[in-house]
RNA sequence: GGACGUAUAGUGUAGUUUGGAUAUCACUUCGGAUUUCUAAUCCGAAAACCCGGGUUCGAAUCCUGGUACGUCCGCCA
């Protein structure tokens, strides 16, 4: 709790300076109480451990001898010695009117900064799914987090118009028929009607279909020349077929991305990579990468870095230059990155962990060329129970079918709930219900553990989901609107707060330390890139807020409590920002 | 074979960067609250740090050796 820190720190330092020791520690040693117990036992925290050698003392006789040296403060309620713990507990009132005064969550201009985040940046091949959802989720909340926490952000999506995978989609629309496709994909699962338009479920077919095709046929090797010569041509920036390439992609990558915007997921830009082969960035930086003391050349030409001699253990050799002169993805990849550089102060890209040695060969090579490397958070694959999902073998689940079984089970709960909604309003609920509680599922897991993917947990809409936090929002919204039908004035003209009297309410106390760490929160979420924690928090703040609920009557027989009412509103602006940055629906009924 | 990542109640997880108290939250199980400012709620109980060694007053956390799982080791993208 940084709000209490700064203004007790000086109080703990003379005391422990007037016990003869070393005070420079305490600003480390001083830290909220450690989190493993909720809620926690107090604000902060001082281990008198550290300090028992050099006085000879017992750490718990220490605690007690700081305990009697700290003298009153407005800002605590109580000082305590346990365990060898120095205790401090923040007072609920000074903690109220320090909130309620708005001086909090105030940010300088130097901690804002202009901060570009790549994500997704998936082939447009063919439909999302919930593989592939795992990094457009993760990305699209850093982005929110960043905004929340007030740094300019730009979301980009690196398109992936050239090479193999779009050269293999554009042969197929070109060269083969739809019987044929349906033919050499009969027994697969067809196509689910309801995606029959949709151009990225459509067009994967062709795109299957030519896999199967390239492995597997007498004329697999004509094939396999007519991609290699699509693929060379679109390396060397032939700009026909780029254009061919990209009339294959395009209605695929639209379709992806509505899919994504029914998950709130949008960019600001999006980047082609064939746009640094064509205006000549990947040329130069070669010929830049040549001049490297590290770069190598083997046999036929081809060129490369040793990054063993920068540290890289495991495979040392980089290759950026084929033998026949022409670029590699990684190669296209660094000129990306020295652009992105040029658009922002601080950099961001969302990558599987199928590109960590990649992106150690990108990041080792800025580093030589002078520019700093990105930060990069890394996220593992998600497996169904049956395995790896893949689309190869079917055993994928689209996200577009996540999201209609969501919001029809958010719809069948929502029935039961309120047969009093009319259609129209409860399709509307049921989408927010069940998208939001498909991007809480994914983003409350931390990033780099293994995710395996559960309808029912997918569909849980119980404690511990979206659904709870947002219904804890409704409850303030609720009491907002109950309060303006008694008293319209309390929202056109809020009176002034008068200091609460007497002994506060375990909830009303318990929201209000909530409320007082959310910055402290917010600050370690965007600086660690973990949005998992921050919708821990969201919970926690959603508990808290039950509790004053349970607690703290706004109305009560018909006459709003003032002060409980700002609490309310307060706890209501809080969750309903925190839910936007999650990308969670902060619905005001449901 | 080598490099990297992960391992916490029956299940899913937080905490590990910076060693410190009774290890978080939920699902499940068991028990309780309700003529409610929206019960998708609240209160209570039971239940876990992969294995071995080391450092330390103190280790889930640091070091070391195992084991299991995941990812990568293309002049592919």
């Amino acid at each position: 709790m940084e709000l209490l820190k700064t203004k007790i720190q000086p109080l703990i330092e003379e005391a422990v300076e007037g016990l003869g020791v070393d005070s420079s520690l305490v600003g480390r040693m001083l830290q909220p109480s450690t989190g493993h117990t909720w809620p926690p036992v107090c604000d902060l925290s001082l281990p008198c451990f550290q300090f028992a050698k050099k006085l000879g003392m017992a750490p718990p006789a220490i605690a007690e001898l700081l305990c009697e040296k700290i003298g009153e403060h407005e800002a605590i309620q109580e000082v305590k010695a346990l365990n060898g713990f120095l205790n401090i507990t923040a007072s609920p009132s000074w903690l109220a009117q320090q909130l309620l005064s708005g001086g909090v969550g105030q940010r300088s201009d130097d901690e804002r900064r202009e901060v570009l985040i790549e994500h997704t940046s998936a082939n447009p091949n063919g439909p999302f799914h919930v593989g592939r959802a795992r990094n457009a989720i993760l990305g699209d909340t850093l982005v929110r987090l960043h905004r929340l926490w007030g740094d300019k952000v730009t979301a980009e999506y690196y398109v992936d118009d050239m090479g193999k995978q779009v050269a293999v989609l554009a042969w197929a629309l070109e060269n083969m028929t739809e019987r044929e496709v349906e033919t050499l994909l009969a027994d697969r699962e067809p196509i689910n009607p309801q995606w029959a338009e949709k151009a990225d479920h459509q067009r994967v077919r062709w795109y299957q279909a030519a896999q199967l095709r390239r492995k597997d046929s007498a004329d697999s090797e004509a094939i396999e020349s007519a991609i290699g010569t699509l693929v060379h041509a679109s390396e060397h920036g032939d700009q026909g077929v780029l254009d061919s390439f990209e009339q294959a992609y395009q209605p695929v990558l639209d379709g992806m991305l509505e899919t994504l915007g029914r998950l709130g997921i949008h960019y600001d830009r999006f980047t082609k990579e064939s746009l640094f082969v064509t205006n000549g960035d990947v040329a130069a930086l070669m010929k830049e990468l040549g001049d490297l003391e590290i770069n190598g050349v083997a046999d036929n030409g081809a060129q490369f870095l040793d990054l063993g001699q920068r540290g890289l253990k495991g495979k040392t050799e980089f290759f950026y230059r084929r033998g026949d002169g022409s670029s590699l993805y990684a190669t296209r990849d660094i000129a990306y990155h020295r652009w992105k550089w040029t658009q922002c102060n601080e950099l961001i890209n969302v990558l599987g962990e199928d590109h960590r040695l990649q992106a150690q060969q990108v990041g080792l090579t800025l580093e030589e060329l002078g520019e700093r490397r990105p930060e990069v958070m890394f996220y593992s694959f998600i497996k169904l129970p049956e395995g790896k999902m893949s689309t190869r073998r079917g055993n994928v689940v689209f996200m577009d079918d996540l999201l209609e079984e969501a919001q029809a089970h958010a719809a069948e709960v929502l029935k039961e709930r309120r047969p009093d909604l009319d259609p129209a309003t409860m399709a509307t609920i049921a989408e927010a219900v069940g998208t939001s509680a498909v991007r809480f599922n994914i983003i409350s897991v931390s990033p780099e553990k293994g995710f395996t993917f559960r309808w029912e947990d997918a569909l849980s809409f119980e404690a511990g989901s979206a659904p709870f936090v947002m219904y804890s929002h409704t409850r303030a919204c609720s009491i907002r609107r109950n309060v303006e039908a008694a008293d319209p004035s309390f929202i056109t003209q809020p009176p002034q707060i008068e200091p609460f009297e007497g002994e506060m309410p375990a909830g009303l106390v318990e929201l209000l330390r909530t409320l007082a760490v959310h910055d402290d929160r917010l600050s370690k979420v965007v600086k660690e890139h973990r949005p998992n924690l921050f919708a821990n928090y969201m919970l926690q703040l959603s508990m808290a807020y039950n509790m004053f609920y349970r607690d703290c009557y706004v109305i009560d027989q018909g006459k709003v409590n003032p002060f409980f009412f700002a609490v309310s509103e307060m706890a209501r602006t809080t969750l309903k920002a925190g839910m936007e940055a999650l990308g969670l629906v902060a619905l005001e009924t449901m």
